[in-house]
DNA sequence: CTGAAAGCGCTAACAA
DNA sequence: TTGTTAGCGCTTTCAG
């Protein structure tokens, strides 16, 4: 900076507050440091400045992977805003615990972010407490923690809406495939458990632990192991309702090779609406990370500027359920001699209600927690 | 600092000395300093280290999207490298020319980071030369670039390997679909044309323009114009190959829609192995992004501690044809009658030539470049 | 093995 | 509007 001062013929300060767009300097002047500056291709040390200003000009993210469908949406989505605003995006990516031990260790965030992005991580009260004396805005994001400025989507409205389209459909017998993740991660798996469960009560069929059956996400082998354990039950379902896309198409997947006609036989229900529901034509309750990148991103900048402001904490998205190709109404059971003895007697003027109600369903879910 | 040295009654420098553990302080002196600072949670400002050591302990990676399976992959095998060796990610997204024309303006990396890694951007001779005096070690991952520390796949042998396995199947009419990527964005859609070309080429088999039609990605209706295209010349193919999977996919998908059978009747082969490719059961040629990451931040590393040491600034990663279940041996055109007049003879003593190759064909895909 | 002192490149008062 | 001065928090000589 000495050098561009000496080329320019003017202080340090001046340099400095050219380069930082200050009003307080003669036009005059201004080109002649610019000029200056860019015939030695000078660039501020921020390092330097925010020694003095205390800020560093990052934002650091917390993200269980950088492989997936919804880190990299919400990141592609936050980035571009964070760069409008002139900050860094530094990265910090914890896919064990191990590393997470580690990162809660040393805290190396600490003195060198301005705020703190936490992705969907299922922390434990002492964690969240040594992220509270951070010295900096904390927003968690796809997960709700309370009292912290939080953004996430609806799990339970999503999940209640989805089943309440299955429902709607005709189907009793549905079963939830959640994922068991690795521990400490959440995949809102209990919310949406919930909504399945308030959907089903509400319209009051009975809860069958025996139609929840948990699996690993990514593995076909899984899914097919939890889908042999459902289709060996007395009454098997006639609808399935994943907690992820990915094991829904594993499940369509496995279905299909068996020679088991999805939607017609079976329903099957995702959730996320990620590019891979798309390929597979499956119906799916969307949720929309680029939203969630968005939001988060715009808040970290708020309460960067102004931690104490009254701005709205806690951001919640809502779902919509998407209907695509892999939903039916629930087969006449007169065609499937085979697990005759498997159904649940429908009921006509239910499965009508239903037609109607179904018609309603996009709509309803579209305002869901709006 | 000042905190932990007068808590544990030390001066600075001896806390300094113990942070960073260098070896020049008694055990005794080292354990209550940091025991001072675990009581403190006090964690070293990177800023005001870089300031002096001139290092910034960070490395910063361009890319053009956050959102896609190659970054995700990539980035994810190589944080925890960078991570182990004790420095941050930065990520910079370029989406776009605009966003890619302020970087370059700016080069906002310039002093704030040790290391950049520059991914699957074709450059300019003009922003190559601007990287150069960036006065840090830039790496070009995924692309080829003179002189410069590179780490790419191979791209012609890819194509070359994939368009023979095509050739040892039978097939004499094959197509190649190329991605017209936003400008300035590089997906080797050149390297592979050529590759594809060779192999065609060794086997004496007749260039044809027609049989090259370019497409956009991510888009099934793009697809569609290009097949169509494709499905109405006067002698159509009976294989495709497609520079990318996603490419490849929206093809199966779309003559799957159209009754036509896929391999029976046109194999597709695709390019990447990405998730969606074992999903579709698509023959493909792989690519390994996580290797390449891996590889690029090892360089990085490198660079940093010694840019001038004689390390192989050229590492050229292998790829793998895939055999999936969308290519198969050519039909025998009798069983095809309607397009029989757009038929080559198939020679059978190639054919036969063909399948013995085919079996070879994995093999020597894989020993590719290596 | 430890401490004192100098200074990294910048910004923020304060003066002019 | 511009320049002078005093640090920001750390590391690194250089003494001891």
């Amino acid at each position: 900076m000495a050098d561009v001062a000496e080329r320019a013929g003017v202080s340090t300060s001046t340099v400095s507050r050219t380069l930082r767009g200050l009003s307080t300097v003669s036009p005059e002047v201004r080109a002649r440091v610019e000029k200056a500056a860019r015939e030695l291709s000078f660039a501020v040390s921020r390092q330097a400045a925010s020694l003095v200003t205390g800020r560093t000009g990052t934002v650091a993210v917390m993200v269980p992977t950088l492989n997936s469908w919804f880190t990299g949406s919400a990141l592609s989505s936050l980035a571009p805003l964070l760069r409008a605003a002139g900050l860094q995006l530094n990265v910090y990516e914890i896919p064990d615990l191990d590393e997470r031990t580690a990162f809660f260790e040393h805290l190396p965030a600490r003195r060198n972010a301005d705020a703190l992005l936490v992705f969907s991580f299922d922390l434990t009260e002492e964690e969240t407490a040594r992220l509270d004396d951070l010295g900096m805005p904390v927003i968690y994001v796809s997960q709700h923690v309370d009292g912290r400025p939080s953004v996430y989507v609806d799990d339970v409205a999503g999940a209640l809406h989805g089943t309440r389209h299955l429902l709607n459909l005709g189907h009793r017998r549905i079963a939830f495939v959640p994922t068991e993740g690795a521990s400490g991660f959440t995949f809102s798996s209990n919310e949406r458990l919930l909504g399945y469960q308030q959907a089903l009560t509400e319209a009051g069929v009975p809860l069958d632990d025996d139609l929840v059956v948990s699996t690993r996400t990514g593995s076909k082998r899984a899914a097919a192991e939890a889908l042999g354990t459902l289709l060996s039950l007395r009454e098997p379902p006639t609808a399935v309702f994943a907690e992820q896309d990915e094991v829904a198409v594993a499940l369509v997947w496995n279905l299909r090779r068996t020679q088991i006609a999805v939607p017609e036989r079976v329903s099957v229900l995702g959730f996320d609406d990620q590019p891979l529901a798309d390929w597979f034509d499956l119906s799916t309750v969307a949720q929309s990370p680029s939203e969630m990148g968005r939001l988060a991103g715009e808040l970290a900048l708020k309460l960067i500027d102004d931690s104490d402001g009254d701005h709205e904490r806690h951001i919640v998205l809502p779902t919509h359920v998407i209907p695509r190709g892999t939903t039916a109404p629930v087969a006449e059971r007169a065609t499937a001699p085979v697990e005759a003895g498997a159904t649940v007697p429908v009921d006509v003027g239910a499965t009508t209600r239903a037609a109607t109600a179904a018609a309603r369903d996009g709509q309803s879910a579209s305002s869901a927690s709006e």
